[in-house]
DNA sequence: AACTATACCAACCGCGAATTG
DNA sequence: GCAATTCGCGGTTGGTATAGT
């Protein structure tokens, strides 16, 4: 039957009624075994289904809506944090869910990245044949309406290609604080060094978002830019933005490595 | 008005980790 | 200690809405 698994289970979207009896079986009786709440609840699902319509959908708390800027700038930073770890970037983003966070930034995010010539897997600036490479994936009829973004893509490129510079010479730094200091820490998951923190903030800049953690446990350490940090900017203002490669955030990365805080004691200091 | 392309989002799939017996 | 089961995560797909031609 079209719509059900080999099982007889039904997939595809949930139906209100499938959700208020899932959101009353939870409400009187949880969900310690998802495996066995469909045949309790009298849902004809699986119970992965009920479980993902429940952590990505009904739970309470669930933020729905657009992102704000602030949300957006706050995924971009901890994606250069962490990678993909989705569910550890939601963590940080209260009513929020992983499954939200990966569709915002597959649908726009990562496409924003580009056009601002960052790569959005390394947060790096990108070369030439990965520009193009990317641009072409990616088929922006906006940059094609507007070649003035491509200049404006390369332009800052080549700011950011100097600042790549000074951050291998960061990464330097970091490497010898790491093999100067023996902790267990050096050897970890930064992702998980990271969530155990309070509190943490980007760069030491004044526009450094001020990021709450909620529910952690140990003492609050800034963590530094991992790279140069695009600042999204409204659409409306982009161009503006992006017209004065100068005036990008990656000065914030210059002034971080100029003013001698990614020092070796520095990273000494944060490890 | 009809068609096509694109963007967005909900849901599914498969894999690895954690838990249980 | 090990196999089976359950859960959580990240990647991907498919449906729908909207914009563009």
């Amino acid at each position: 039957m079209k719509g059900n698994d080999k099982n007889g289970l039904k997939k595809g979207p949930w139906t209100p009624e499938e959700d208020r009896i899932l959101v009353d079986y939870i409400h009187k009786h949880g969900h310690s075994k998802w495996k066995s709440v469909p045949a309790l609840a009298g849902l004809n699902r699986c119970g992965k289904s009920c479980r993902l319509r429940w952590t990505n959908y009904l739970r309470p708390n669930i933020k729905r809506g657009n992102f704000s800027s602030e949300e957006e700038q706050l995924i971009i930073d901890l994606h250069a944090l962490m990678g993909n770890k989705w569910s550890a970037i939601a963590r940080h983003l209260p009513g929020r869910t992983d499954n939200e966070v990966k569709n915002l930034w597959n649908s726009r995010l990562k496409r924003k990245l580009i056009q601002m010539g960052i790569d959005p897997i390394t947060h790096e600036p990108l070369t030439d044949p990965r520009l193009h490479q990317l641009l072409a994936a990616a088929s922006f009829s906006n940059l094609i309406n507007n070649p003035l973004d491509i200049v404006n893509a390369l332009m800052l490129q080549s700011d950011a290609v100097a600042t790549l510079a000074k951050s291998l010479h960061l990464s330097h730094n970091m490497l010898q604080a790491l093999a100067s200091t023996p902790t267990p820490m050096a050897s970890q998951d930064p992702t998980k060094a990271c969530s155990t923190s309070n509190e943490y903030q980007f760069g030491s800049s004044s526009s450094s978002l001020p990021v709450n953690v909620p529910n952690l446990d140990t003492t609050p350490q800034p963590i530094p830019p991992m790279a140069p940090r695009p600042t999204i900017v409204d659409d409306h203002h982009e161009t503006n933005n992006i017209t004065n490669p100068s005036s990008t955030t990656l000065q914030e990365w210059d002034d971080f490595m100029d003013g001698g805080e990614a020092s070796e004691p520095y990273w000494r200091d944060i490890i």
